[in-house]
RNA sequence: GGGCCUGUGAGGUAGCUUGGAUAUCCUAACAGUCUUCGGAACUGAAUACCCGGGUUCGAAUCCCGGCAGGCCCUCCA
């Protein structure tokens, strides 16, 4: 066990033993909090009640009949009715260290757990760039995705690549129909044109210029939607060419993700439940439930008003009056493959499809399904001016805002470090960028509507990446500095109040990645990891580390710690942790 | 009309699931530190729990009712 938990185990212990005393009955509640001024408070306020005493009272008698030190427990005092434990540091120090020393890279990394997590993250529509509105899916689930794998389980990421329906298939013959001079038209038009040379940005003007035209041409509509029959009955020339655009728009999205660190183990497209047959299976199984019903024209729905749907409707519509099925009944084929090779199921999604999630909760139910997938929920970030649009054009796409970025980093570099070579500030000004860019997303809870704003987003000082890059980097060059050092694990020399800071820190990273596992607040993780550094960076203040003498080497030790801590939150928040900035 | 989410100093934000002692952190403004191992730093002071009821010894946190913003209520995806 690890010294912190048997701390706390111990610190409880006793206090039940001496309750037990007082005549308190066994089940009683023992409420633990970390207060600022020692290492685990217990309020005696619950206790009152039960032994008819006043919670100061208690708390001193408590405090009297427990005899410290002993064991982890070094001080105990009895304040407002709080019992204040403090936990042996030179043990809790040396168990940090020991473990630093002993695992490196791998601090906080758990055992392999053999739990098969999918997490889906992204699968935007590929009907164009990825914007900023959209962007905390990709960079929530991919940070979620990696703080998962440290904790041992065996994750894959997924993008559902939607290649049905009108969206796709306006998409495709966007892309056969609008002819160039309707493009530069449209380009001429936009208030501020994108010329970026790359084929979703090209390609996404195609597709504004269909979305118009579909209004103003009534033609367009009978065209479009013929289209979408022979796609549906199976038309492989129609098929092939919705899937070879989706596939060029897929490429230019996959682009700008690798930009942002992240990758996609697996992609599956939705016709393939189509193709294979499940979407109808789901029908056939859903049409022998009780719930099922059919509307007057032929569609059939099942009744959800028994699971909590509420709303004017409760009818969940699963095929269309001709018998096709619909986006939502793919779904379900999708998430059956899914639980079919996995043990978690996890969902990343816009809050615009909370009912949707519901719905499709509780369909699988009713096909006798007892998991359900967990959705992870973001809301949206909109702009000063308002909601971003692809199709009206009101956006800022993520590639740009990466460009900017690494921009301005590369101005901050030229400032700071005229003796690095071209290619290494880019390299680093492409980190820090990034780094800027992912941890200001990350760095709100996921239910928080998000305002963009390009002062947020290039931020790279205090509660920023590259605050966390910049801590790594001091780290690494007094590693450097220090040449050979031989790792001192005696946690009694270290007792400054900032190192003892700094290694309690530290010490809590392998919690915090538990309580992300549980409750997927990803956004705990940038918090830690400024935790950590602004704690370095106060020890840093305080304490002389390569001043010979005898605490040296152990300073070193909580050093390298501190490295190897950060470079796993940002390994987490899928930063590069350069060793130089 | 109904459902879900959000409302915390000047701006932003953590804490809310599981009620506890002085409510976190960032930016901006203010006052300081530094002959120091990387100043993208450190220290200090100031300012906040949307409103109204309720439950409780105790409410930012739980319950009820308002108000404001977002999302949703397609035989769309």
């Amino acid at each position: 066990m690890k010294v912190q938990e048997q701390f706390v185990s111990e610190c409880e212990a006793a206090v039940k033993k001496v309750l037990a005393t007082m005549g308190a009955p066994e089940d009683v509640k023992i409420v633990k909090e970390i207060p600022e001024n020692a290492d685990l408070a217990i309020p005696c306020f619950t206790f009152s009640k039960a032994l008819k005493m006043a919670p100061v009272a208690i708390a001193e008698k408590i405090a009297s009949e427990i005899k410290v030190p002993c064991g982890l427990i070094t001080g105990l005092t009895a304040l407002n009715g709080y019992l204040n434990f403090n936990i042996d540091n030179a043990a809790l120090v040396s168990d940090l260290l020991q473990e630093v020393v002993e695992k490196d890279a791998d601090f906080g990394k758990s055992a392999p757990t053999g739990i098969r997590v999918n997490v889906e993250h992204t699968s935007t529509n590929p009907t164009g760039p990825v914007h900023v509105g959209r962007a905390r899916n990709p960079i929530i689930g991919d940070t979620l995705a990696r703080c998962l794998k440290l904790r041992g389980h065996d994750v894959t990421t997924e993008y559902y690549v939607n290649d049905v329906g009108k969206q796709v298939v306006m998409m495709s013959w966007a892309v056969a129909n609008v002819t160039p001079e309707e493009v530069q038209k449209e380009i001429e038009e936009t208030e501020k044109a994108d010329d970026r040379d790359k084929v979703d940005h090209r390609l996404v003007y195609n597709y504004r210029v269909a979305n118009k035209k579909v209004f103003q041409v009534p033609e367009m509509e009978a065209e479009i939607a013929e289209i979408l029959r022979k796609f549906e009955a199976g038309d492989q020339e129609t098929i092939d060419h919705v899937k070879k655009v989706a596939e060029a728009m897929l490429g230019g999205i996959n682009e700008t993700l690798a930009a942002m660190n992240v990758k996609l183990d697996r992609y599956t497209w939705e016709s393939t439940f189509i193709a294979n047959g499940a979407a109808k299976e789901i029908v056939r199984k859903l049409q022998n439930t009780p719930y099922s019903g059919q509307t007057e024209d032929g569609a059939s729905f099942v009744d959800l008003k028994d699971f909590g749907i509420h709303g004017k409707n409760t009818k969940f519509t699963f095929t269309r009056a001709d018998g096709t099925t619909l986006y939502t009944t793919r779904d379900l084929a999708y998430h059956e493959d899914k639980f079919s090779r996995s043990d978690r199921v996890i969902d990343v999604l816009g809050e615009d499809q909370k009912l949707g999630s519901q719905q499709l909760c509780s369909a699988l139910q009713i096909m006798g399904r007892t998991e359900k997938p967990e959705a992870l929920f973001y809301a949206f970030v909109s702009l000063p001016e308002g909601r971003m649009s692809t199709r009206k054009g009101v956006v800022v796409y993520l590639d740009d805002l990466v460009e900017e970025a690494t921009d301005r980093a590369l101005e901050e570099i030229k400032k700071r470090r005229s003796d690095l070579s071209e290619e290494k500030m880019l390299a680093i000004a492409k980190a820090v960028g990034v780094g800027a860019v992912r941890y200001n997303i990350v760095r709100v809870g996921a239910d928080k509507q998000l305002v963009f704003k390009w002062e947020d987003a290039l931020s790279f000082d205090g509660n920023s990446g590259p605050y966390l890059q910049y801590v790594h980097a001091r780290a690494c060059s007094m590693l450097r500095k220090a040449g050979d050092v031989k790792w001192d694990t005696d946690g009694s020399k270290l007792t400054d109040e900032y190192e003892l800071k700094l290694a309690k820190t530290l010490a809590r990273f392998e919690n915090v990645l538990k309580d992300i596992d549980e409750t997927k607040r990803v956004h705990m993780m940038p918090a830690y990891g400024h935790e950590v550094a602004t704690a370095f960076n106060q020890f840093y203040a305080a304490v002389p580390v390569l001043q010979a003498g005898d605490s040296r080497d152990a300073r070193l030790t909580l050093v390298k710690a501190t490295k190897v801590v950060l470079a796993n939150v940002l390994g987490c928040l899928g930063i590069e942790a350069p060793e130089e900035m």
